[in-house]
DNA sequence: TTTTATAACTTGTATTTACAAGTTGTGTTG
DNA sequence: CAACACAACTTGTAAATACAAGTTATAAAA
């Protein structure tokens, strides 16, 4: 944990910052100069960090100002690079575990190609069910290969992030990614997970995520309910 | 015109190079020392733009093989970046304007906020209806302030991006923006301009896209048959 | 009071240098 | 012939330094 690049210590006591709410949307960062005093590295690794904010989102920078921390949901949502938890824009999303982490086979009509690598060492699968303000909104089918993740069956998901537990616990990033879209009529599965009323339609999405360990992609099929809420998201 | 940055020109031979395939998906970048001297800049510099590159998904780096050259597709799709033509990956979409670019005020209603110059400076409006294979697929109705585009409402927009039009011509480039996707069910005219099937929900955008501009964006509600074909994008 | 100039900040660009770490082909050694 | 070691590449990280360019507050001048 400790053997980061040094740019990276920085960006993750930023980042944290940020996330915790000690630096709020629209404050400045310390400047760069600052930075590399306080810290005890050159302003390039200072940049090195604040650029790594950037492409994150979590900041933007100004010449002759500074760096200014934005809005906090970040929305980088559903639509680049984090977990469906910033998607809508809501922080408190209560979270239903419908089927456990379990490992099993791959399904037989698994719409992604799969490394043989991935093929081999099986799946982890799990359901959830989302809700905003006690209303169901997301429901989330995830595969991932079962390899990197001792005991993940036996961890808790309620209220966390699977991105998050992925990041904390396992050290794995989301680095990018590739995902589908789709206005469907809904099964009448989903339609009673969801509560839709007769008629309304949902958005479907297949998602392939790519980390930073080779061979380890994440998988989703998500379906959600766009009678009161949007997808939203900034790139 | 020639007054940019090293690193950006470097970035802009480079972009070309890549967009017109003298460089193909796979092939190695000559590496960053080569590029230093050909070009004469220092490696930092080099690096600067190849990490444009990457930024833009037109590269990737592989620590210790070099600068692989992406697919060409992109897909930076609707999901990220460009405009509607590279979304479907399908790069021969004719095109109807339904409404030619036209100057006029800006609607009651509009869904986003406008800066007061934007306001001032009354908007240009346009409609088209874009196809795919000889189908209906796309209906996307569009805002954008009247200013910094002399003559556009007599350009030719038949088969060619807004986007490119905007990059080529007036020199603006969409640096980010931000927006919601539902699904919903159609009215009566949209069904009949995609040719909707009974019951066929659409998906339905509100875009925001920013621009090197100051107080430029475009706004964007687009209409999609998800029957046929799906929204695609990487991230 | 208003305007203008300036100084003191900020980030942006660029050079030069050095070593670490991952990849690949070419040897040598068993 | 196969396995290993090594050299020669590649990109990654980092230092120290310099000046350009944009922003802002302050002080001087109108």
């Amino acid at each position: 944990m400790e053997n980061l690049p040094q740019y990276r210590k920085l960006y993750e006591v930023l980042r944290k910052r940020i996330l915790t709410g000690v630096y709020q949307e629209g404050d400045l960062l310390p400047s760069e100069n600052e930075l590399s005093a306080v810290y005890e590295m050159t302003r390039p690794t200072v940049r090195h960090a604040l650029e790594t904010l950037v492409k994150d989102g979590l900041i933007f920078k100004k010449q002759g100002k500074g760096s200014i921390v934005r809005k906090p949901p970040q929305n980088i949502g559903i639509l680049s690079i984090a977990g469906t938890a910033s998607a809508v824009g809501v922080r408190y999303l209560k979270t239903d575990i419908l089927q456990k982490p379990a490992v099993q086979a791959w399904p037989e009509d698994f719409p992604f190609e799969l490394s043989e690598l991935e093929q081999e060492s099986g799946c982890i699968y799990m359901e959830r069910l989302r809700y905003v303000e006690e209303e169901p909104v997301f429901y989330d089918i995830n595969h991932l290969p079962n390899i990197y993740l001792p005991r993940i069956a036996q961890r808790s998901f309620e209220n966390k992030s699977l991105f998050e537990i992925l990041r904390q616990n396992y050290q794995i990033e989301i680095i990018g990614g590739e995902q589908k879209l789709k206005a469907v009529k809904p099964t009448v599965k989903i339609g009673q997970l969801l509560h839709l009323k007769p008629g309304q339609p949902v958005l479907y999405m297949e998602r392939k995520l790519t980390t930073n360990k080779e061979n380890f992609h994440i998988y989703s099929t998500i379906y959600f309910n766009s009678e009161k809420h949007a997808i939203f998201g900034t790139f």
